[in-house]
DNA sequence: CAGTGGTCTAGACCACAGC
DNA sequence: CTGTGGTCTAGACCACTGC
């Protein structure tokens, strides 16, 4: 119980909101009111509502007041590595191509460049304990402090070969998740003979001005992957 | 330009670590240093870092200092609604089931309960333009207040079953995504007749205890759906 | 007009790191 | 010991809302 008292205000009002006491729209009680209620200054009321406030629980309106938010039920957090997935994880990669192309209408398109741009191809195949478990194929545009040295790309996750070691909060990533029919060219790579599923997740990388600067598309072998994402 | 003082400290921090002017495991300048450079009162400069901290970009250890962090480059959010998903839209559902069963020995265990318990059965088709497009499985241990009317079972999504249109802050969902090949039975729900891939979404759902209220299967035409998530 | 939230000050005391 | 971040105060002025 040695909290701060901007700790207990948040989870005063926590249990009460998660008790049905206050329903989303309702008015939480006025800063001053709970001033009074706690008998602290008003920095340390604010201190808590911005905590419930920043966690989705309240919403303020300058002028009028705060209130109950409505929990956001569809939004989960997923961890998603190219190489670590929770039930396997790729132990050996082998590079098939690493090429310059000229991009088709759809990828010149997809990447928002002109068609008489180029653009780097790298097709990989991924290993498990010498199993081929996914093929994976990217589209990147080349910029300064790439890795050019093939044994580099070939191990790369797809943030590492943009982002070259350097700190990057402002690369911004899309995922796309599927399942898909393989086709006889990953069949062929992923030595499926028979019927399977294929995992593939498409990753698109932008920069900070919102310019996309790679796609990525993996299809795991539908028995070993799965992701995995949580509420809170 | 009228931003508060407390977002151009904020602003300025988040330009210095994405051009790796600091760079992860650098100290940012301490309160002081800020106070002085900015020329406002310590709380100001403690109100940005909070925000800096609550983002992801800093942390703070008490008696040394603040420090940029690593990004997390893996965490991305998904929004993930049963009936509706970005290339698609569940317009119907068809109840196929609801009963109760005795649960075998595996879905006891995933309920972390004994065999003698009650657990109920619902079994679904999803529909899009009358297409059947998912066959959905659940298995809920009954609460209060839960629906009983079938027709109230039939078009409600697993957080609907369970929470019953109060706000829920407190339920804690988990997901795992994978491709598979239709069974028999499935195939039959969905009309398959040819090669087909399914995305499956297990979902399982929580209470604020943290003990399992309810395993929900939903096996998606693989051409019906498609999951989306970005970082940030 | 009174009540609300948004910003900000200039202090204070504390616990903790590191020398 | 000094310097750091963590908590907190008792005011202030502002812009906005709704009566």
């Amino acid at each position: 119980m040695a909290d701060p008292v901007y700790i207990q205000i948040v989870e005063d009002i926590k249990k009460k909101v998660n008790n049905a006491e206050l329903r989303p729209g309702d008015t939480v009680p006025p800063e001053n009111a709970l001033c009074k209620e706690y008998g602290v200054s008003r920095m340390t009321v604010r201190k808590g509502l911005a905590i419930l406030a920043s966690e989705g629980y309240i919403y303020s309106v300058p002028g009028k007041g705060s209130y109950v938010q409505k929990p956001e039920v569809n939004k989960y957090t997923l961890h998603y590595d190219e190489m670590n997935n929770p039930i396997n994880s790729v132990d050996n990669a082998r590079l098939l191509e690493v090429t310059i192309i000229m991009p088709d209408e759809k990828l010149a398109d997809e990447l928002r460049i002109t068609r008489n741009k180029h653009v780097i191809l790298i097709r990989r195949v991924f290993y498990t304990d010498g199993v081929p478990v996914a093929y994976d194929v990217k589209y990147l545009l080349y910029s300064k402090g790439m890795p050019i040295v093939e044994k580099e790309i070939e191990q790369a996750t797809f943030q590492e070969m943009v982002s070259n070691g350097l700190p990057n909060f402002a690369l911004k990533k899309k995922l796309s998740i599927s399942a898909q029919i393989p086709n006889e060219e990953t069949k062929r790579y992923l030595n499926i003979y028979d019927e399977h599923a294929l995992l593939v997740v498409e990753q698109k990388l932008y920069n900070n001005e919102n310019k996309p600067i790679g796609i990525g598309i993996t299809s795991y072998r539908g028995d070993y992957i799965k992701l995995q994402a949580s509420s809170d």
